[in-house]
DNA sequence: AAGGCGGGGCG
DNA sequence: CGCCCAGCCTT
């Protein structure tokens, strides 16, 4: 597609949005401040932050002449409040170093605090007309789905394609329309969830929408390998009750009846049972193992069967830490969901045969 | 409640 | 230099 830039400006021309209070003009602060506060915030919100900047802080000098708490006031309510200190540190620098002149290309403007080499495109796109990709978040996932590119946008080596590709789709002119278009393209149409690519102008080219790949791309960031531990469960059985111990108030489980936890590096559940509890066991055998899924880790568990016999002492029991629940009574209880499946498998009426 | 997000900061 | 984070928002 060698004539990507045209057709976006075209569509630009005709659907893109015309009429936000920060564009019509080139004064570099103006466009710098809009773009700022642009950053993870919505247009809509930020529309009467934006009027009320600017009427109390006109230019770069006023903004770095006002204390910084006059700033951060201005800014309260629009969030991420690192983007007000780093503003107002680069209205000083911009006083201080440059003269009051705001700094006149791309890679001036990215040496100041809180721009970043898309912002700083973006501004002397907008303000100098200087030829210059950018690459936010929107741009990322139209140039995904159209151009097809595999990867999580986020790695290097995917991102650093993606800079060269939005390089080498620059138009000759019109660069700061060309940028406006991508960005309005990526809020208006070709959004995360479901795009309108009804009214999409590259519908009929977008690798993502041929393939019917929009889900997939761009490629969501890779799972993190997810924790995994591993404990062993005492299941004790006496006649037809399970042993029962109270999680604490906090952590996995909290507050809940669960089955206890042998601890790593207990090698005789026998014995751990008789001093932890007193109860004399017969018999100790693995019971089918489990994984369970939380956000944050996998748990392995892997219960341990013990047969208590019937003349065994309550196991401390009725300080409210322990307690013995007969197995008909498993469906009144509040258990956690693996628990539950544990002890479901207990339900084989051959194990009260005895 | 899980993921996305530009730039900063940290190792 | 590369990875991850803080802080807030959307889905």
């Amino acid at each position: 597609m060698n004539d990507f830039a045209e057709r976006l400006i075209a569509w630009q021309r005709s659907h893109g949005r015309h009429d936000l209070p920060w564009q019509g003009g080139h004064d570099p602060y103006r466009i710098w401040l809009s773009e700022i506060m642009l950053q993870q915030t919505q247009v809509d919100t930020v529309i009467p932050y934006y009027a009320r900047f600017l009427a109390r802080f006109p230019d770069v000098a006023s903004l770095a002449a006002a204390p910084v708490e006059d700033v951060m006031a201005l800014w309260s309510g629009l969030g991420y409040y690192a983007r007000a200190r780093n503003l107002h540190r680069a209205a000083r620098d911009i006083v201080d170093t440059h003269g009051g002149c705001f700094p006149g290309s791309a890679a001036e403007i990215a040496a100041l605090p809180g721009i970043g080499r898309s912002t700083a495109a973006a501004i002397a796109a907008f303000a100098y007309g200087e030829r210059a990709a950018i690459l936010d978040g929107n741009v990322k996932r139209v140039l995904c789905r159209i151009f097809g590119v595999e990867g999580f946008p986020g790695d290097k080596a995917v991102e650093n394609r993606l800079w060269a590709l939005a390089e080498s789709l620059l138009p000759a002119s019109e660069t700061g329309r060309y940028i406006q278009a991508q960005m309005d393209l990526g809020a208006t149409l070709c959004t995360r969830g479901k795009p309108a690519c009804g009214r999409c102008p590259f519908a009929d080219d977008c690798v993502a929408r041929r393939e019917n790949r929009i889900g997939e791309l761009p490629t969501p960031r890779p799972k993190k390998a997810v924790p995994r531990r591993s404990a062993r469960y005492a299941v004790i059985l006496r006649r037809d009750a399970v042993l029962l111990e109270r999680r604490p108030p906090a952590g996995i489980w909290g507050g809940l009846l669960a089955l206890p936890e042998i601890p790593a590096g207990i090698d005789d559940a026998g014995a751990w049972a008789r001093t932890h509890f007193g109860l004399e066991c017969a018999e100790a055998s693995p019971l089918a193992p489990l994984t369970h899924t939380f956000t944050h880790f996998v748990l392995d568990m892997q219960p341990v069967l013990l047969r208590a016999g019937a003349a065994s002492p309550p196991a401390a029991a009725d300080d409210g830490a322990l307690c013995w629940l007969p197995l008909p009574a498993l469906g009144e209880a509040a258990l956690p969901a693996p628990v539950r499946k544990i002890l479901d498998v207990l339900a084989a009426p051959d194990l009260f045969a005895q």
